[in-house]
RNA sequence: CGCGGGGUAGAGCAGUUGGCAGCUCGGCGGGCCCAUAACCCGCAGGUCGCGGGUUCGAGUCCCGCCCCCGCAACCA
């Protein structure tokens, strides 16, 4: 039996700028659903990386005294630093100039053309020379480059277009008829409005810019931008390549995720050059929202920006997790205000998941000594329905909804706590004080579980304390049987989880 | 009439197929004492943007209007 695969993706990062909360809040998502994915024993691939292309890139660089190699080493590592530090799984990372890219993206460009998807061209658009490159309408501010306050001149190069009308109807049908899913339906609906405002064809080089990969066939052009960046979600599986092992075994993507404002390019520019070369289409394409900070929207010249790596100062790397997450339904813009940051801490996770462990284990070892009684189910529906609220939740991609359900389970517990007064029955019922208790520590060891995708170190510290720290290599299906917590074993109480922040 | 989204309790948000308006935080009042001054229960608070319409019944469907926000043809 084969066992069932998952691809998951988030954008590559584009280097001019460095990780901010947006990218981190992609990144996290992504990172929360290979988790599950895994934990379900899936063969999950799961794929980030940087964009390093451009003339920004290359004159961000010059700005700094450093070539654009340079440059884009320190930007890309950044990245992945801040990854690490979020405890971001990822199976790969890939960068746009490493030689396996661009030895890759070569190869697509040349089967375009030999399939006759690409024609050469003229570009004509508003190009600022001080610059050194094209800007779009929407950088202009009252016709001029907001950098050099000058109007930009209208001129044309040579380049060589793609032919997406050509693919147009069929993705149409495709993503309508949900063999291409675009998530959420919103998000749905606004692609195919753009199919009937009309879409042009896109130019696949420049010859303007320089910092880019040359294109085989003509060496006075450079690939250009999407071209370039959406290949990374093959080249890093070795498409096109001797050892195109990856690609064969997890392409098509199971899922590509992003913030909204780049979805047009992934839900009709991609599928079709994928359809140009005759590959397998993505699944599914998900295109969740943006934050507003107090009701503004983020911004560095706003100065209201919040970086991740504060956030993990502060609260933790699994903390941070949490509250990025639960912030607002997934899929949706939300507004966040910096000050709940602090509130939520100390409400869901030092008054809930925090004090539930210790409250639990503090009575596990007054009681027990941190022996585990004779098993008892009491709990085991309840706790059964709200796998299955968990587990929808997150094979929709609703990961708020999943959070959602963890509360659930700990207001259950607590709820049962008050309800059956341990510290009473230890004066006047051992009995039912063992029935109990060993349901409080059976429903801790599922809540740690469930808090594995989001929050990997709080779940291995739960699981440690009750004497299952190794769970990884089991399977969910396992993991949710009700009494794996064997009468006997040993638990412990360790230090608070989440210290309460004043 | 370019495309699309939104306006629901003090704040932030849910409300699948129309059927007594929910959640979290905050406020107020009880309870408990195992726990990280944590936990549990209850209460207060909403003309569901405005005006019409369909219906036995609409936040939920239809029409009009007001306000906010994305996108608008090659920007990562």
């Amino acid at each position: 039996m084969n066992k069932e695969k998952f691809y998951v993706t988030t954008p590559i990062y584009y280097v001019n700028g460095e990780p901010h909360i947006g990218s981190a809040y992609t990144t996290i998502a992504a990172d929360v659903l290979a988790r599950f994915h895994r934990m379900k024993g899936e063969e999950v691939f799961f794929l980030t990386g940087t964009d390093e292309h451009g003339t920004k890139v290359a004159q961000t660089a010059q700005e700094q005294n450093l070539t654009p190699q340079e440059f884009t080493d320190i930007i890309s590592s950044k990245y992945q630093l801040a990854w690490d530090i979020l405890d971001i799984s990822n199976d790969d990372f890939i960068r746009t100039t490493s030689q396996r890219h661009k030895d890759l993206v070569k190869i697509f460009v040349t089967k375009l053309k030999e399939v006759g998807a690409i024609y050469e061209g003229e570009y004509e658009g508003l190009y600022c020379v001080g610059c050194e490159r094209f800007l779009t309408e929407k950088e202009l501010v009252n016709g001029e480059c907001p950098d050099h306050k000058k109007k930009p001149e209208l001129i044309k190069e040579k380049n060589y277009f793609f032919n997406l009308k050509k693919y147009l109807p069929e993705i149409e049908e495709k993503i309508s008829s949900d063999e291409i899913r675009i998530l959420p339906e919103k998000i749905k609906k606004e692609v195919l409005g753009l199919f009937k405002q009309g879409l042009n064809d896109f130019s696949v080089t420049r010859e303007k810019v320089k910092w880019g990969i040359e294109v085989p066939f003509d060496s006075s052009q450079v690939v250009y931008v999407w071209a370039d960046a959406l290949l990374n979600y093959i080249t890093a599986l070795g498409y096109g390549s001797k050892d195109d092992l990856l690609f064969r075994k997890f392409w098509p993507a199971n899922l590509h995720l992003m913030a909204k404002e780049i979805i047009k390019f992934h839900a009709i520019f991609w599928p079709a050059m994928l359809l140009a070369v005759g590959e397998e289409l993505p699944q599914t394409i998900f295109a969740h929202g943006f934050f507003t900070v107090d009701g503004q929207k983020m911004s560095k010249s706003l100065g209201n920006a919040i970086d991740p790596m504060e956030l993990v100062k502060q609260f933790g790397s699994d903390a941070t997790r949490f509250m990025l997450l639960s912030q607002f339904p997934f899929g949706q813009d939300g507004d966040v205000k910096v000050g709940n940051f602090v509130i939520q801490y100390n409400s869901d996770l030092a008054n809930g998941v925090g004090n539930l462990t210790s409250r639990v284990l503090t009575m596990a070892e007054k009681y027990f000594d941190g022996i585990v009684p004779e098993k008892d189910s009491e709990l085991a529906e309840p706790v059964k329905n709200i796998w299955s609220e968990y587990e929808k939740a997150m094979t929709s991609f609703e990961v708020d909804k999943a959070i959602e359900a963890i509360k659930k389970l700990n207001g259950l517990c607590d709820a049962y706590v008050e309800e059956n007064k341990p510290w009473q029955l230890a004066k006047d019922d051992k009995e039912k004080l063992s029935k109990v208790i060993y349901n409080l520590l059976e429903a801790l060891r599922h809540l740690g579980v469930m808090l594995y995708p989001i929050m990997p170190q709080t779940s291995q510290k739960i699981l440690q304390s009750l004497g299952k720290g190794d769970f990884t290599s089991i399977q969910l299906s396992d993991l949710q049987n009700w009494g794996r917590l064997q009468p006997g074993a040993k638990v412990s109480k360790a230090e608070a989880l989440f210290p309460r922040i004043q």
